[in-house]
DNA sequence: CCTGCCTGCCC
DNA sequence: ATTCTGC
DNA sequence: GCAGAATGGGCAGGCAGG
């Protein structure tokens, strides 16, 4: 029953520990498949806050608006209630859980099971159109009137599709793998096991499609039961994080690895699966079906094949291009994505391909990427500015200036920085050192695909921001505020200027501090603006009187619709300026609030991009 | 039909 | 996307 | 080092309400 189901996320709650966590489900999974085996599929779905696999439509559509309704109507919650309420907890599921009362229905209420509420979950999905917004609130009534009052907390957590139970997909990976092998009676170890369908679950991510093989013939016929599949978008391989250009040089020196720098550019991945009818399907980075935002593509796609082509699934960037220059992401973003026709694109793309990890009905995955690269040149042929392979260099790790000046150079270009490629996997001979895997591993961050970008590098700039306002921070953060509201200073005006929130970067015991400094009841903060210095587009829950200077990191300046620091000063537009990806690095407490980065240098900073 | 809010998803 | 935290 | 969690700017799409 439900009921059991959220007895089992409220024990993965009680601990962090993933040994525990992976005991909890492995125990629960095997049950399920003994005695409900209908069960397994919906509850490996709603485990990982999803109703379904990645590239079907999987969503709700069902936010604060419709759960604050809900919660009136269920509990006679008031709006300012519910506000206090969620302050307190910072937890959908923890207000409904606090709120709970006995529904005064005359009605006889009908146990929960695992699957109507997957299948309510299921309808809510699927229902639109005008009038969708009550008909989705009837289906979270009917539950609710239902449900125990053990189970309302994780049911309005799955409305938001936010479990915060700290066990994820890895994790019921993990666990059903293991509970097969108990439930089949296997000789065998875990590990292989996990791996086993691990891996077949990264190359083909449906839990539909994998339980029922698993739980008849076990994790390790799923590579011939279940192998790669048109059309069915695989995990991407990731790329890991490095600080600049000599520390991926230093990890990549050990191995003596040959390797490839691309440019990395700032766009939208795209993975493209071509099939023997000319069928094309686009995929984005979470799996997502955006063939109908690119229909430009799919055209160029098919002129560009090779006559020798039949299928084959490709990976690339995609990216704004006006036929001679490569464009931002923010006007990539601007493009329409649903019902696109050939006639009514207004930003034109470009494709930059880099990887391809099938052909003509095999999978490439097993190769290494120079024979992959050899096979991606080979399967097409570049049409300038439509369809053409990633800027790229081959180099050692004794190339240090090459590699640097193409850094460089693809910064120039527009690009955010560089990937780095292992070609050829290295040979381990030396014990204890993990190989260097030059094949394509699906979902994996390692270390042969490298990203340097450039704004990790420590010459990048960064801002002097005063914080002027905070929230109340939700699940772990609810005890602290998050995010903060940071500004420039205008000295024209004498003002702090709002340019962004920010929430990344600070420790837990930084936040402590600050939940110390700026205590409610304090002079440091207040519901209503403290200092007639500050200006913000945007209203916090608090403001904080400007008192101190935080140094920020980030990737970009952007156009903003919302901030106006700056806005008399951008050309062409009224709109002021903004952060892409803000993060806290230190405290200035060398700096007075109005030594803060200025909004003059913000601008320059923008014009220089 | 138009506007503004909400939501999900791209980075 | 970035970053931090516990295991 | 993995896995999970919190949440940044900004866009289109979609619905509600005038």
């Amino acid at each position: 029953s439900y009921l059991t189901l959220c007895q089992v996320f409220d024990q993965l709650q009680s601990t962090k520990s993933r040994n525990c966590h992976l005991n909890i489900l492995t125990n629960f999974l095997h049950i399920l498949m003994k005695h409900d085996p209908d069960s397994l599929i919906p509850v490996a779905y709603m485990s990982t806050n999803t109703i379904g696999p990645p590239y079907l439509k999987s969503d709700l559509g069902v936010g604060s608006n419709i759960i604050s309704k809900a919660l009136n109507r269920c509990f006679g919650v008031s709006s300012t209630r519910l506000k206090e309420l969620y302050a307190q907890h910072g937890d959908i599921g923890d207000v409904a859980y606090a709120s709970f009362r006995q529904p005064a229905s005359i009605f006889k209420r009908s146990p929960l099971s695992i699957t109507k509420v997957y299948q309510t979950l299921l309808r809510i999905s699927e229902t639109q159109g005008s009038g969708s917004q009550n008909a989705k609130l009837d289906y979270i009534l009917n539950l609710v009137s239902n449900a125990k009052h053990d189970e309302i907390r994780y049911l309005f957590r799955s409305f938001v599709l936010n479990l915060r139970t700290g066990a994820m997909t890895n994790t019921i990976l993990t666990a059903l793998a293991r509970a097969s092998i108990l439930f089949l009676h296997l000789e065998a170890e875990f590990e292989p096991a996990e791996n086993a369908l691990k891996e077949c679950y990264f190359r083909r991510p449906s839990f539909t499609d994998i339980i029922p093989l698993l739980v008849d013939f076990g994790p390790f016929s799923l590579t011939d039961n279940c192998p790669l599949a048109l059309h069915v978008p695989l995990k991407p391989m990731l790329g890991a994080n490095t600080k600049d250009v000599s520390q991926m040089l230093s990890l990549l020196k050990n191995h003596e690895a040959s390797f490839t720098c691309e440019y990395k550019y700032d766009g939208q991945r795209a993975q493209i699966h071509l099939d023997a009818q000319g069928n094309v399907s686009i995929f984005s980075r979470n799996l997502d079906n955006m063939t109908a935002k690119y229909p430009d593509i799919i055209s160029e796609i098919l002129k560009a094949k090779s006559p020798s082509t039949e299928s084959f699934i490709v990976e690339g960037e995609i990216v704004a291009y006006d036929g001679s220059d490569i464009n931002t992401f923010q006007v990539l973003s601007s493009r329409k994505r649903a019902n696109v026709s050939l006639d009514s694109i207004t930003v034109g793309v470009s494709l930059f391909l880099f990887d391809i990890m099938y052909l003509n009905g095999s999978s490439l995955l097993n190769q290494p990427l120079r024979s992959r690269r050899d096979l991606l040149k080979g399967s097409l042929d570049v049409v300038p500015g439509k369809i053409e392979l990633v800027q790229s260099i081959d180099a050692t790790a004794d190339d240090e200036d090459l590699v640097y000046e193409f850094f460089q150079e693809s910064v120039k270009s527009k690009c955010e920085g560089i990937m780095v490629k292992v070609l050829d996997t290295v040979d381990v001979r030396m014990a204890g050192r993990a190989p260097l895997l030059a094949t394509y591993e699906p979902n994996k961050r390692l270390e042969s695909w490298m990203k340097v970008k450039k704004d990790y590098v420590l010459e990048a700039d960064t801002l002097d921001v005063v914080p002027i306002g905070c929230w109340h921070g939700n699940g772990r953060k609810a005890r602290w505020w998050s995010p903060i509201l940071l500004a420039v200073y205008d000295p024209e005006e004498d003002k702090f200027v709002a340019v962004c929130k920010c929430m990344s970067g600070f420790t837990d015991a930084f936040y402590q501090e600050l939940a110390d400094k700026y205590a409610i009841g304090s002079d440091n903060i207040s519901t209503q603006p403290i200092s007639d210095q500050v200006y913000t587009p945007l209203q916090p829950s608090y403001y904080w009187k400007p008192q101190e200077v935080w140094e920020i990191k980030f990737g970009d300046i952007t156009v903003s619709p919302l901030y106006t620091a700056g806005s008399a000063l951008v050309d062409g537009t009224d709109r002021g300026l903004s952060i892409r990806f803000p993060r806290f690095i230190r405290k200035r407490a060398d700096k007075g609030i109005t030594d803060a980065s200025t909004v003059d240098f913000l601008v320059d900073l923008y014009k220089k991009q």
